[in-house]
DNA sequence: GAAGACTATTGGTCAGACCATAGGCCCACC
DNA sequence: GGTGGGCCTATGGTCTGACCAATAGTCTTC
């Protein structure tokens, strides 16, 4: 189904014996095209920056049509490997793998795979959005508190105008990942606010007075970061992310995450 | 530089004013029909198992080549939201997005992008294992714990007899991910390994000695996970990923981790 | 009724051509 | 001498028409 090269790197680790031989044909010329690229730059042998021959050129050289070639350039364009430009000194450069480019795709999943429910969304971002509390509480900067807060105030603004929208909610919990100053988690997280959006408006339309004690969590969030207490922090942020979870969605999933308490910071009431 | 159609659903959220002129041409026909049909697709007009007319179809309906639309699907395949068949009744499927596709873009990412470090990899691992582990404690199927301990007897067997590799360490994890039964988080933890696999690789070359404490540590978590329970759990977990992690990299990331506690259990040593 | 040949549909590739774009270069002009 | 504009050329973007390869359905034959 997944038409993909000899070299899997997705799953190296084979401890049964399923699997053992792999189609010998790719019957695609421009997909084997894409798979020798990739291994170029798996090992090194090409550089972000570095320039691909010109589509004229890779076709004598891997002795295909451009047709073909530009399909792999396509496909590789796509994975957010290579990047296109036009003109004279134009061509494919070899181009680390954006961070939105990959969002976009982890976004399509999540929204469109019927594998993943709204609660596993939901879920999952309650994993990742609590388990970043306590280093972003060791990271914020001044500049991060900052921008946290001047969100706080533009929210309050814009409850108090009767402009708020989810959005605004979103690009908080946006910013929050950002403290945590870490690329591999900006770039996983931010594609679940793409889902919870219209999860949230979606909700909000049944019950209008949702979103009330969203700035005020997020104040209280914020203020607990700045005191560098992860302990308050994750409280809140649970309370905050547990209450709008319930109201997106009444899931049977729902319970166990409460039952189990995923993140359990020492607290009083636990047994 | 990441070229993308006027309708960004990545970031729907713009607060500030930057960005509110986007580009008017959107120059490349292919990219035109890829916006198209993944319009199409996110509207619900169309639906997974459905299957697009003809690439000699496609060209007269919208105005273009069949390379342009060939390049088109390309892009869409890539993206693994259709799947193309060749032959009689062949043509392009809307197919949900793959978690394997999905994941290997984001391994592509965590490996070549040089805004994620390997600190941060590790980090982000971190986070979401430790994360999970409640939730799988609450999940664990009999046949996950069965799956769960015959990985542990077989890499028991390969301690033995000196076969035992890093990527059944992973392979152990990857199951772990699984137990959670969320295909969201499953699809994210995947990819992680892949990297992990080769510092790993690396680490024990230098010392050969270092996964000895490994498969004993596999067992307990998941006796911990078979007797229900989420505090002993995570921390095996936490004390075997933090230490994998130290022998990978001692970097000065290390250290605020372990300070903060990322995931913090009720503990009797906790103040 | 079943096995095999035939056919129509559809993707995969090719060759050659033309256009649009955008850097680089040269030359006239100030 | 410096500068601006216009040409040049390399390069991607697209088109046309053709042929090959694979495959599901159908038809023929035994």
């Amino acid at each position: 189904m997944s038409q993909r090269g000899p070299e899997s790197p997705v799953s190296p680790a084979r401890t049964t014996t399923d699997e053992l031989f792999n189609p010998v044909s790719l019957n695609r010329a421009s997909q084997a095209i894409v798979d020798q690229i990739r291994l170029l730059l798996q090992n090194g042998h090409l550089r972000p920056g570095e320039r691909l021959p010109s589509e004229r050129d890779l076709c004598e050289r891997f002795g295909v049509s451009r047709v073909t070639v530009r399909e792999a350039l396509r496909i590789l364009e796509a994975g957010g490997l290579v990047s296109i430009k036009v003109g004279a000194r134009g061509g494919a450069y070899i181009t680390a793998p954006s961070s939105d480019r990959i969002g976009r795709g982890i976004e399509d999943y999540l929204r469109l795979s019927p594998a993943v429910t709204a609660a596993e969304v939901t879920e999952a971002r309650l994993v990742l959005e609590l388990g970043i509390v306590p280093i972003v509480c060791a990271r914020a900067t001044d500049e991060d508190l900052a921008e946290l807060l001047d969100l706080c105030d533009q929210a309050d603004v814009a409850m108090a105008e009767g402009t708020y929208v989810v959005e605004m909610s979103a690009a908080f919990h946006v910013r929050v990942a950002r403290v945590a100053h870490n690329a591999a988690i900006e770039m996983i997280l931010h594609p679940f606010h793409g889902p919870m959006v219209r999860s949230l408006r979606e909700a909000r339309k049944a019950s209008p007075t949702m979103g009330s004690h969203g700035p005020a969590e997020h104040r209280r969030f914020v203020e607990a970061i700045r005191d560098r207490d992860p302990y308050t922090a994750t409280t809140v942020m649970r309370a905050h992310l547990m209450r709008t979870a319930s109201l997106v969605k009444p899931s049977p999933l729902a319970a166990p995450i409460g039952e189990v308490s995923p993140i359990d910071l020492p607290s009083p009431a636990a047994s």
